[in-house]
DNA sequence: CCAGTATACTTAACATGTTAAGTTATTTCA
DNA sequence: TGAAATAACTTAACATGTTAAGTATACTGG
C-alpha cells in the first residue's frame, strides 16, 4: 500500500482549481455573447495587434494550432476575422478583426474588466500581485527547454 | 480604441501557463503508460478511497460528470478498474482497482513523485509553498457560493 | 400510497486539447 | 539549381470540457 500525495498537496490539481475559480466568474457572461473563452482570447490578440499571422498568434493566445484552426474557421463564417494571405510568404494566413469584431470587444472588453475588478477586490490586490509574481516565475523556471 | 488588459495581466492566463509548464513534464510519462492527466487522476482517487462512487469520485478528481462517465467507461473496457452497483441506492455504481489497476498504480506513482520533486526543487521549495498557500486562498475566496 | 420533486448518473451535441501525419510553400546547401 | 530539409499551417483521430436534456431510482409531503 504506497503512500502517495494527496490531491490537496498537488499543485497542478491546486493550479487548476484556482484557475477554475476565476473562469467560472467570466464563462456566463461570455456565453451571452456566444464566445467561449478561447474564442474570445483569439479575438482579444488580433485586436492587440491589428493585424497577426496565425503562427504568432497561437503562441499569443496559448493555444495548439489545430484548435486555433477550428476557431479561426469559426470567427472566419461569422464574419467576425478577416482573413487574407501574406503575400511575401504565401505560407501564412493574416487576421484582422471586421466591424463586426470590433463591435463585440467594445461590448465585451468592459464586462470583463469589470469581473477582473471584482476579482481583484474580493482577493485583494496585495495577495494578487504577490500570486502574479510567483506565478511568473513559475512558469519561466519550470517550463522546460 | 479601447485599451484591454494585456495578456501577460491576466491571471487566469497566468494560472493556465504555470500548469501548462508543470504539466508538460508529466504528460510524456503518463503517456507511456496509456494515460491521460485525467485517467490517472481518477486511478489515484480511487486507490486513496479504496471503493468510491462516481459522485464523489467526480468530485474528489475535480472532473465533471460527462467526461466522469467517459474515462470510467475506458478504465472498464481496460480492467483497470471495477464497477459493482450500491445495493442500498440502485442508482448509484461503486468502484474500486482491480488488480492490473493496482500495479499501475505501483509502477507510475514514483515516476510522478520524482518529476513532482523535480518541480519543487527548481522552483525552490519555499517559494513552491508560498505559491502553494496563495493558491488555494485564492480558490476558497474567489469561488462563486 | 402516490404524485411531484430531487438525486445520480448517462447521452447528446458541440468545442477544445493532444499527438501524429499530411500538404504546400520556403530555405539550404551540395 | 535542384534535391533535401524546414516551416507554416491543416487534417485526422481520439480524449476531455461544457452545457442541456434524458432516464431511472429514491425521497417527500399530502
Amino acid at each position: 500500500m504506497i503512500p502517495i500525495r494527496g490531491f490537496n498537496q498537488s499543485l497542478p490539481m491546486m493550479l487548476l482549481k484556482a484557475r477554475e475559480a476565476a473562469m467560472s466568474r467570466f464563462r456566463p457572461m461570455l456565453r451571452k455573447h456566444n464566445l467561449t473563452e478561447q474564442r474570445w482570447r483569439v479575438i482579444r490578440v488580433i485586436y492587440e495587434h491589428n493585424h497577426i499571422d496565425a503562427g504568432e498568434l497561437a503562441e499569443k493566445s496559448f493555444l495548439l494550432s489545430p484548435s486555433l484552426t477550428r476557431i479561426l474557421r469559426y470567427l472566419e463564417s461569422e464574419k467576425i476575422v478577416l482573413r487574407s494571405g501574406d503575400i511575401k510568404d504565401q505560407r501564412r494566413s493574416v487576421f484582422r478583426l471586421t466591424d463586426k469584431g470590433k463591435e463585440i470587444i467594445n461590448k465585451v472588453a468592459p464586462e470583463t474588466e469589470s469581473i477582473y475588478s471584482d476579482i481583484e477586490r474580493i482577493f485583494g490586490s496585495k495577495e494578487f500581485s504577490k500570486i502574479f509574481n510567483l506565478l511568473e516565475k513559475f512558469s519561466c523556471k519550470v517550463n522546460k527547454q
